[in-house]
RNA sequence: GCACCCGUAGCUCAGCUGGAUAGAGCGCUGCCCUCCGAAGGCAGAGGCCAAAGGUUCGAAUCCUUUCGGGUGCGCCA
């Protein structure tokens, strides 16, 4: 249930019943009208600008408009007002019993209120962190992960159909190199010195993976050339990896639906029939780039190459397939991996990436759209850097010294949980400070902490009712006489409450569930302001000793705060607390 | 040189499909609490939304240009 739709739906009523009598001309578009809460809430509760939209192709005076459509209005018992304001906006008020209706719904539906079938059962995939195997997940994925996992959710709840996918970058030359790491690891367990050269990772994490290598052969690569041990060292490498990041994963509570393998594309012709898709739509073809302009390469020379005019769908200049020696560009399995999500009938495509790789985001877009006859949106999202801070210090990072930050560190210190949080109190393009300390802190300025302790405070004064033997189940609460409810900052967290299944909706629509978190720290904010005026006015409080039905009319209205804090918090993939240690 | 992202209060950041007098936290100022529903509360000051043009009933939001910051730019994925 989402009450400024349903208001619209009256507002759009209104104006088709103006239309049959005349007071408004037919064929008009009403889809830019509104219904939305005014920024100032001595405007009413919701505001339309209908009026504003049709005054000009109706020929109308905004205001002669805005007049008609309020009288009708005010006829609707849930309006209460309707009042013409500045250049034509209609001010509604609404009867306070409409809040107490909104509690009793959040409590009857649970965790479905706020769940919108806008998305109609779309399909829609989203690809996100995709790192490559070659090692644990750092701080950025972390945030890709995280990211893209409350994406996921959300756009579930918007009533789509997710698939959760991570892309398995395991058919280029990192995945060489990461064999040759773990043969030099393999050495060092026969008890060999090595020495990790020609960008080899030198990590730790390796060791265990040698030492699993000889269990495995014995000394039967020792002193062996690479065409004898590669493809068997780097496919059990691969492995280890992709099994140490599926941990990784686990730890943070990200489970993917599908891992796919870029390795697969390889050999099976599932590139060359991607390209002959693009080809047959002529838009491969051979021919020579321009050098970019003002800074060129010391080595840059004019080449012929396989091209793909990504230009005619958007790009800045067309793209390479192949390299010089005839073998694939890491495009060409991009394109082919883009081409098998159209190809199982994906209505949506979402790829979350890093910021560093902004630069291919057109190419992509193009992709898709060539491949798809520009049938299969795809919107593709960067994730920006994560800083690292300790007590308001910098945390220097360094892959040489071994100081590098991994997601299991993260988790480890912080837990999954403010690790989460933390990572969506920012929107997804800007850069985001982590500080170590701050995150932990239990203060206002702390949003993990602030909602927590919002859902905390509530889930107490529950358990407290339950001591004092009151009824406090949502079937018993939400029978509860709410008339009572009129103090203005019990109206505030009712009409916050209201805004939830429509923030979901913009949230979805935009693809940015960082809007969650936003919402449930104004959600909390109003908890919390309520119940600190419950010092005041005692009458304010959610339990009263000796009164159950008062009892119960007050914490409706805690509990479903309650509901839709457990709500958005499971978007977002954080456990609610019980309690705060 | 080109492309993309960003520029909002002293600081860190929100800001819906273009809506009314641009919001929050921190910091600052003043008052209250220190009888646990106070791991504080209430109130206040603080803004040329980087700049200039444009689009229109209306622009922080859309378009153009400029300035400033970040990222990327053929045989690395």
């Amino acid at each position: 249930m989402n009450l400024f739709a349903d208001i619209r739906a009256t507002v759009l009523d209104s104006l088709a019943a103006m239309q049959q009598e005349g007071d408004l001309p037919g064929g008009l578009d009403f889809a830019n009208v509104t219904v939305e809460p005014p920024r100032d809430p001595g405007h009413g509760d919701m505001a339309t600008n209908a009026a504003m939209v049709l005054a000009k192709p109706a020929g109308l005076k905004p205001r002669d408009i805005a007049e008609a459509l309020a009288d009708r209005l005010a006829a609707d018992d849930r309006i209460t007002s309707a009042e013409v304001a500045g250049p034509g906006f209609l001010n509604l008020r609404l009867d306070p019993a409409v809040w107490a209706d909104i509690v009793r719904t959040v409590l009857q539906s649970g965790p479905q209120y706020g769940r919108s079938a806008m998305g109609r059962g779309l399909k829609v995939n989203v690809e996100y962190v995709s790192a490559n195997p070659t090692g644990p997940l750092h701080v950025g994925h972390t945030r890709g992960a995280v990211f893209g996992d409350a994406l996921a959710s959300l756009l579930d709840y918007a009533g789509y159909e997710v698939t959760r996918e991570y892309y398995i970058n395991d058919g280029g030359a990192q995945v060489d190199v990461l064999a040759r790491s773990v043969y030099l690891r393999y050495l060092e367990a026969h008890g060999h010195e090595v020495t990790f050269e020609g960008g080899t990772y030198p990590g730790d994490y390796l060791i265990s993976v040698g030492e699993a290598l000889k269990s495995k052969v014995g000394d039967a690569y020792v002193d062996q050339p690479e065409e004898v041990w590669l493809d068997d060292v780097r496919e059990m490498a691969t492995e280890a990896m992709m099994e140490l990041i599926r941990v990784d994963l686990g730890l943070l509570g990200v489970q993917m639906d599908h891992f796919f393998s870029e390795k697969a594309l390889y050999g099976t012709g599932r590139i060359e029939a991607a390209i002959d898709s693009l080809s047959d739509k002529g838009l491969i073809y051979q021919g020579t780039l321009e050098p970019p302009k003002g800074k060129v390469p010391e080595d840059w020379e004019p080449r012929e190459q396989t091209l793909f005019r990504s230009t005619e769908h958007g790009d800045d200049v067309d793209r390479p397939i192949r390299k010089s020696d005839g073998s694939w560009t890491y495009f060409a399995p991009d394109i082919a991996y883009h081409y098998d999500k159209i190809s199982r009938g994906y209505d949506l495509l979402i790829d979350v990436f890093g910021a560093d790789h902004g630069g291919y985001v057109k190419r992509m877009k193009a992709a898709v759209s060539a491949l798809s006859d520009g049938r299969v949106p795809v919107d593709i999202k960067l994730c920006q850097l994560v800083k690292l801070f300790k007590d308001g210090e910098p945390f220097k990072m360094s892959k040489r010294a071994g100081t590098f930050i991994t997601l299991r560190d993260v988790v480890e210190e912080v837990g999954p949980d403010v690790t989460r949080f933390v990572m969506l109190t920012r929107k997804n393009d800007a850069p985001l400070d982590f500080d170590f300390d701050k995150v932990l802190e239990q203060s206002r300025e702390n949003p993990v902490f602030y909602v927590q302790y919002a859902h905390a405070r509530i889930a107490s004064v529950l358990r407290k009712a339950g001591e004092a033997g009151i009824a406090h189940d949502d079937a018993t609460l939400a029978a509860a006489d709410l008339s009572g409810m009129t103090d203005e900052a019990e109206q505030s967290v009712a009409k916050k409450l209201t805004e939830w299944p429509r923030l979901v909706e913009i949230a979805a629509r935009t693809n940015e569930p960082h809007r969650v978190a936003f919402y449930l720290y104004e959600l909390a904010g109003d908890l919390h302001t309520l119940w600190n005026r419950g010092n005041d006015k005692p009458e304010l409080r959610f339990l009263h000793e000796g009164d159950a039905a008062l009892s119960q009319s007050k914490l409706a209205l805690a509990r479903a705060v309650a509901v839709v804090i457990s709500a958005g918090l499971a978007i977002l993939g954080v456990t609610p607390a019980e309690e705060l240690r």
